[in-house]
DNA sequence: CAAGTGCAACGTACCGGTCAGTAACATGAT
DNA sequence: ATCATGTTACTGACCGGTACGTTGCACTTG
């Protein structure tokens, strides 16, 4: 019969590990800075440890930013189905929702895209660990938007769902690029326009 | 009256400078790479310099790296305005020329997306040398597309041509992550729909 | 109970390599 | 002889990564 763990309980007061500590700080450092900007150094120094803790936890700075982007994609699907869930049935409307956020997020002063998109930017080579955390991210980002575009009744969804794509993408860039004012703000507007013109007669 | 200069023709066979062989280098290095991942010594070597040739024709590396994009702002108006020369008088048949050879060059193995847009992800901070270079060229773009967008007729011109630099900031950054077969290829056909259904009924 | 043992988590101090950048000197053409 | 351009050799700082010692707490054992 196993033992009550009493000092084992992850839900209590239990003091923050040093691994959780490193991947909070390099979380918030590597997508306002970028990874290639921020060095080990800097994330134990801000994260009050030292780089053999952050080398007990993972196994290298790569890692690291693999394990960051893997938290990323988690929020990042919470928001997408945050959209989602709160128009039950109606695609449009669900896709609407998550590009008016968007549209707002990329109007805050500091916005920095997203950190699939940079990341993947930063390293172009195929296989490294962080591109394919991105890569697998953006596939099914696709997948979903064609699969919504047929839902809407699109006539050609494959079309429609690459087109949404892309504006999204461009969004993420162009927010970070003009700052306050620039054309992300139309994202959804223009998404909407997109959509209207690709839905069957 | 002028002497004939005879040495100092920019046009005959003189000797590459040390220079202009290492924009060249940087330039290839740069884009497919990315910039914060190419060191001064590779750029050096590769060129067949030594580094001190390189700081006597640039103050620092991300002075170089501004060069580099002064010159692929060159090169993008070169390629922009032969599309816009191909059609005169034509904003919208100018927009798809410029974006069905934007289509195909993302279909390309090993394509890296804009050079102005990588360097803006990988240098967030403002007032860096590349990222003047790049939001300046963004900038300039979008006035363009707007300005095209009302040459077509469209009901709201800013929307419509901030829609056309969403989609194309998205195409490039779609061709290099997805590659081939990816959402990029279709920018064209997206662009056409957002414009014809932005008209002015 | 108290002393001892095991062990996971942490820190000190350091590794070779590479970073951007430079001082001082050599070469070659005019 | 001059002067632009080339070269060798170096700097201090920082890169990612590691060998090794220390701490503190849980669990055993007398």
């Amino acid at each position: 019969m196993k033992s009550i763990e009493p000092t084992i309980n992850p839900d209590e007061v239990t003091p923050p590990r040093a691994g959780e500590k490193i991947l909070r700080v390099a979380r918030d450092l590597f997508y306002r800075q970028g990874i290639r900007a921020i060095g080990v150094d800097e994330i134990v120094k801000r994260a009050g440890v030292t780089k053999p803790s952050l080398y007990r936890s993972f196994p290298s700075k790569d890692e690291l930013a693999a394990s960051y982007l893997r938290q990323y994609d988690l929020e990042f699907w919470e928001r997408f189905d945050e959209a989602v869930d709160s128009h039950p049935g109606d695609p449009r409307a669900q896709i609407a929702a998550f590009l008016t956020r968007i549209g707002k997020r990329t109007q805050k002063p500091g916005y920095r895209g997203c950190g699939m998109t940079n990341a993947a930017v930063e390293y172009p080579e195929h296989g490294h660990p962080a591109r394919i955390v991105s890569e697998a991210n953006k596939q099914e980002l696709r997948r979903r938007l064609r699969v919504m575009a047929g839902a809407m009744g699109a006539r050609d969804p494959d079309t429609l769902g690459d087109g949404l794509l892309l504006l999204i993408e461009g969004a993420y860039i162009s927010g970070q690029l003009f700052g306050l004012g620039g054309p992300a703000q139309s994202v959804a507007r223009n998404a909407d326009l997109l959509i209207e013109a690709s839905l069957k007669k």
